[in-house]
RNA sequence: CGGGGCGUAGCGUAGCUCGGUUAUCGCGUCUGCUUUGGGAGCAGAAGGUCGCAGGUUCGAAUCCUGCCGCCCCGACCA
């Protein structure tokens, strides 16, 4: 027997842990601060990957790979691109090894010193951007629109599983364009892209805005991005897209011919979203019992556990319902049979809810006698026998019903959590208490931003999009301000 | 890098202060039987350089010295 695990209400950081590693999503390796994605987890990300390289693919982008080391001269090239990656790059600085004087151990060979020491890409503007000026030279070049999907590495200094690590896997969007307005509408084309992906895929309700100067990319000129808050009332950034001006063109001397025949400096965006998404879906949509997968992105959307005595009943029972599995799979539904022996039905339950199968499908003597069949909703937990002729009815009913009612729960859990904060005395009190989303008014000045994360670990998330203007004082200075931000504690 | 803690079987641990037969217990694993509609029961078995190196001692998981590794708190961050 299992020990449960963690409750949120309890240990939120202990429950989070421990279902991520549980439910077979992901170990930590013995690489400090480096994760092992697990099959299950990865199904997951490969799913992730999917909707979103065809919404890329959708909006005119393509795939490339650039490598994964960086020369340092190249880094070096935008000064505050460099400034915001500096203290956590990881650096090759030899190319062999060799066998140490005791014959047995292995150490780095002294002579094989790179000339020039390489850095593993945190990022690869700057890498791209070389290659771009080599690419573009004509307006008859652009837009380019380039996607790539790779592993970055940034020396963090607390790790945890997906949601910081020292390797994680992303998409880096990397686009050049003749004009500015090309390139703003391009940074916000794609974190709208990401918003409506993540809430029809993912069921992940998001806050979409503009970071303050002080959150901002290393390197942009302005950051967008989708902000997400958990369960326990924290803030996550899901993704951002960040308009880059002509600063990486300029650093990199990327230009072009216009229509004129004039040259420019392109204008530039870039945009990602990271394997951090899986720590939000659990973060967002789980419960005390598991995880709870939207239909959409779960790697098996109904699983089928055979009950029986006898091996004579095992055989037909798992009979029927391959047959059931073989319509399912007609529908585009992906089903799982757990006809494994070595367990009983009860572990296979508790394992299938850890997991967050969003339908299970339970078939007895009784139910194959009478042409019956148990359906249990992971979301709900709501039970049902039906006739085994309406089970791919009602299977999609539920799949479509699932992915409705999370993201509709999870909705509803962030606009209970947003609230509307006019002075710093309630604002201290409720960031220390229950967190949220905190609309208050700013000053716009870094300095009271960073005396509030001082005071209160409170950061702004995010200047909403959709925020109306509203003319209203400073929550710590006192100052004017005409609209509210969003502050919260994030991860 | 500053402050605190910990290294004993795959995982979690007792023992260490006060040295003494064969290193404790639980989970997991394996075998057999009974079980199977909500995380099975019983019986048996396998599994250990007690982080590493040195020292003290008749004798070290236990005491001493050095080293290594990891975890927690702080600065950084998708």
């Amino acid at each position: 027997m299992l020990a449960p695990l963690p409750k949120r209400s309890d240990n939120f950081s202990a429950w989070y842990n421990e279902l991520v590693v549980r439910s077979g999503l992901a170990e930590n390796a013995s690489v400090r601060g480096c994760m092992i994605i697990k099959p299950y987890g990865y199904a997951i990300w490969e799913k992730i990957q999917a909707v979103f390289d065809a919404a890329f693919k959708k909006t005119g982008h393509v795939n490339a790979y650039f490598p994964l080391f960086i020369p340092k001269s190249y880094f070096s090239k935008e000064a505050s691109h460099v400034e915001g990656f500096a203290k956590e790059c990881a650096v090759v600085t030899h190319y062999r090894l060799k066998t140490a004087e005791d014959g047995v151990s292995i150490v780095v060979d002294p002579t094989a010193k790179l000339t020039e020491e390489l850095i593993v890409r945190p990022t690869s503007e700057a890498i791209i951007w070389s290659t771009y000026k080599d690419w573009i030279q004509s307006y008859r070049d652009l837009p380019m629109l380039v996607n790539q999907w790779s592993n970055v590495v940034r020396w963090e200094m607390r790790t945890r599983l997906f949601l910081r690590s020292t390797e994680f896997l992303w998409q880096e969007g990397h686009t050049a364009h003749a004009t500015q307005s090309e390139a703003e509408l391009e940074a916000l084309q794609m974190l709208h892209l990401y918003e409506d992906v993540a809430r029809d895929y993912l069921a992940l309700p998001l806050i979409k805005g503009l970071k303050s100067q002080n959150e901002r990319f290393a390197g942009a000129e302005t950051t967008y991005t989708i902000e997400a808050l958990m369960q326990d009332g924290k803030a996550l950034q899901a993704g951002t897209s960040h308009y880059l001006g002509q600063r990486f063109a300029k650093a990199f001397d990327v230009m072009f011919t216009n229509r004129s025949g004039l040259r420019e400096h392109v204008w530039g965006t870039s945009w990602g979203i990271t394997t951090r998404l899986i720590g939000a879906l659990v973060m967002m949509h789980a419960d005390d019992d598991g995880l709870i997968l939207p239909p959409k992105i779960a790697p098996i959307q109904v699983v089928m556990i055979p009950i029986y005595k006898t091996a004579i009943e095992r055989m037909a029972i798992v009979e029927q319902l391959t047959s059931c599995q073989t319509e399912l799979v007609a529908k585009g539904i992906s089903v799982k049979i757990d006809d494994r022996d070595t367990y009983k039905p009860g572990y296979k339950f508790a394992d299938y809810e850890q997991k967050g199968v969003p339908i299970r499908v339970a078939l007895g003597p009784n139910d194959l006698q009478h042409q019956t069949i148990e359906l249990v909703r992971r979301d709900t937990k709501a039970k049902k026998t039906i006739p085994i002729q309406n089970l791919s009815e009602q299977v999609e009913d539920w799949l479509e019903a699932i992915q409705a009612n999370i993201y509709q729960r999870a909705l509803t859990l962030q606009q209970q959590q947003t609230l509307v904060v006019d002075d710093y005395a309630t604002f201290k009190e409720l960031i220390a208490n229950q967190g949220g989303f905190l609309l208050a008014h700013w000053d716009g000045t870094t300095a009271t931003e960073l005396k509030i994360k001082e005071e209160t670990k409170a950061t702004i998330r995010c200047i909403p999009l959709d925020g109306v203007e509203e003319e209203g004082k400073c929550i710590y200075t006192g100052n004017p301000s005409n609209r509210r931000v969003i502050f919260a504690q994030a991860y």
